[in-house]
DNA sequence: GTTGATACGACAGCATACTGTCAATATGGC
DNA sequence: GCCATATTGACAGTATGCTGTCGTATCAAC
């Protein structure tokens, strides 16, 4: 299950050459903020194999973790996650059937609506969401700790602000809110 | 090709609840870095959106784009490109023969390697290039400048940090270089 | 109430990326 | 030169996520 990545050159972890030396004459900010681009499709890559590593233990994924960690505090409809965790409708239905039927998860009726049904846990894909809880919490103090606290808050910070003004800008391809 | 994404609601884009109130015991790093990996995979998913609206001018992709650009110096071998992208060696393989097919690439004996061929760019593929490069300037300028040069540098250099951490403490899943 | 816009689930199809496996080719130690 | 190891391309299969489309349900405006 482990995700058999390369780690990459060590000196692209740096701002990528194409920008640095800014053939395609951008301003700073518009470099900084094309390196910041760069960086967080590797982070991705990367963020995705270690929360695989972590699901593992309870032999789920990434992906299923992150609909399981959704419905942990109450039963959502499916449309309700998909906007949460910023996926399309029909890829958390997927997750969602598949859950439903290794029984971590069951859809329950809505009494607010005929047919937008509840994903609720079981108790399986509770004590599924304790283990990774546990393996998460020791992975994530000790790296943030190998950073910084308060590196890792301004970091989160400025990245909100990017994906706030990505959301506005482009208003047609983020549909606005219910 | 427009990505059909909803905006998700403005509150989820802070710390997630579940991280919020430190139901599990995390250290405040530990609740940083759990914020900024949720951040993250939002992000990508907003920021593969806006590349593939700016690879779409050229009717490419934000796949097909990063490959196209990690041979635009200098042609490479399918598996040089896919350590450099931090991405699985079939994966680019996969889109360079899109690529070849599409014209916009081609493959050229390698005088090093019998087997290893180089991607090399073809006057199609440089021309979509160049019709990307104009559009993505426009845009990175534009959002850059909203945010801040030096507050994305610095965000983008504690990414690099974290991206760093990951491949030292995790060897196994990040194979050596070379 | 009726109606138009929106939300939702469902289905089909495609794009992207990963894993596993194999044979052929380099590569480095001896 | 020989051999163990790593690299590379190729093939098959799977997971994740997107688009398009449809019918039905919900909701707000009237």
């Amino acid at each position: 299950m482990e995700r058999q990545r390369r780690a990459a050159d060590p000196r692209s972890t740096r701002v990528d050459a194409r920008a640095a030396r800014n053939g395609r004459g951008r301003t700073p900010a518009g470099d900084a903020l094309s390196a910041l681009v760069t960086i967080v499709f590797r982070l991705h890559g990367a963020l995705t194999a270690a929360n695989d590593r972590l699901a593992g233990r309870a032999h789920q994924t990434s992906a299923r973790w992150q609909v399981l960690a959704a419905i942990e505090d109450s039963p959502k409809a499916v449309a309700h996650i998909s906007r949460r965790l910023w996926l399309a409708r029909q890829s958390v239905q997927r997750v969602a059937d598949v859950l439903e039927q290794d029984a971590l998860a069951e859809f329950t009726d809505n009494p607010d609506h005929l047919r937008a049904r509840l994903l609720r846990l079981t108790p399986d894909g509770r004590a599924a969401l304790r283990g990774i809880g546990a393996a998460q919490r020791t992975w994530a103090d000790g790296l943030g700790a190998r950073i910084g606290g308060v590196k890792l808050e301004r970091a989160a910070h400025v990245l909100g602000e990017v994906l706030r003004a990505l959301s506005e800008t482009h208003p047609g391809a983020l549909r606005k809110r219910r």
